[in-house]
DNA sequence: GGAAACCCTGAAGCAGGTGTAGAGTCAAGC
DNA sequence: GCTTGACTCTACACCTGCTTCAGGGTTTCC
């Protein structure tokens, strides 16, 4: 099939299937004649675990991964656990960073409840005297925010 | 003050500084005879204030919006309630997409207890058939994951 | 007077793509 | 046989929010 086909039955743009041929993700397709992307059912079936694992949030490093033990079908899958419990507590650290902001946003936001005069409004004057305790913040997360 | 004092007092990288005056975020600073920057109180003051927003995981332009409010003290401030509301939202948001995401995870972390042969590994598996339901991704979120 | 610490500009790089320009290819309709 | 539209190609710029680097100049301290 082109690349038409496996954005459709992936449900993935064109453009993102070629960035991840460029990344090293997906194996480079087969070429037609007149150069056109060839792909077989193995990329299809390929490029949905990658999608999978990006919908569970995964970076692409963490994928790269899983694909070498996917690849190595007789190696001992250990090391997939141990990828996975580390990728579940990047998501659970950052519920918690983001409940604490949730918690510091409210405060915030009830120190104006009705609209004023802006040098009167008790979110910027908040946001100016930093009443709001600064969060901790991890170095390298990799899960993303709220935006 | 010049630039490394600024970056000391606020706990902000100097390249960061400058990137916020060239992002329109902080005013250009006056310049000495050597051409470094020369900063007032004023700026420490707009510099923490960014700060503080973006430990609140706020976009630049969610802090742009909210310098302008400032520095527009007369105006009524019922949007800056609004914008607030918002970003409360986008990480109320993010935090029901974490939970879902991390629930999906454990499950699937279930699959496999004990390490064994990738090509048995329940994980692996897992992921090449989507039993996992894939989580809906809002297209354009602003608050990052778990990375 | 020389080394370390500071400052400058401009550009490139990171993730994980998205979007564009400009060109080639191919099938259908007139 | 020619045009239209859908599809594909490469190569590049763009997004956010910085960080890092190269290649200078300046100031401060011993």
């Amino acid at each position: 099939m082109r690349i038409g086909a496996l954005a459709k039955v992936t449900r993935t743009a064109i453009e993102t299937i070629r960035f991840y041929e460029r990344a090293g993700l997906l194996p480079a397709a087969a070429r037609a004649d007149n150069n056109y992307r060839l792909y077989t059912d193995a990329h299809a079936e390929r490029l949905a675990f990658i999608r999978h694992c990006r919908n569970l949030d995964m970076t692409l490093d963490e994928i790269r991964s899983l694909l070498r033990f996917k690849d190595a079908p007789s190696e001992d899958c250990g090391e997939v656990n141990a990828l996975l419990d580390e990728h579940i507590g990047h998501v659970a650290q950052r519920i918690r960073e983001l409940r604490t902001l949730k918690d510091q946003l409210e405060l915030l936001r009830a120190r104006c409840r009705t609209p004023q005069a802006t040098n009167a409004c008790g979110i910027l004057t908040g946001l100016d005297n930093a009443a709001v305790t600064d969060a901790k913040r991890a170095p390298h997360r990799h899960i993303r925010g709220a935006h």
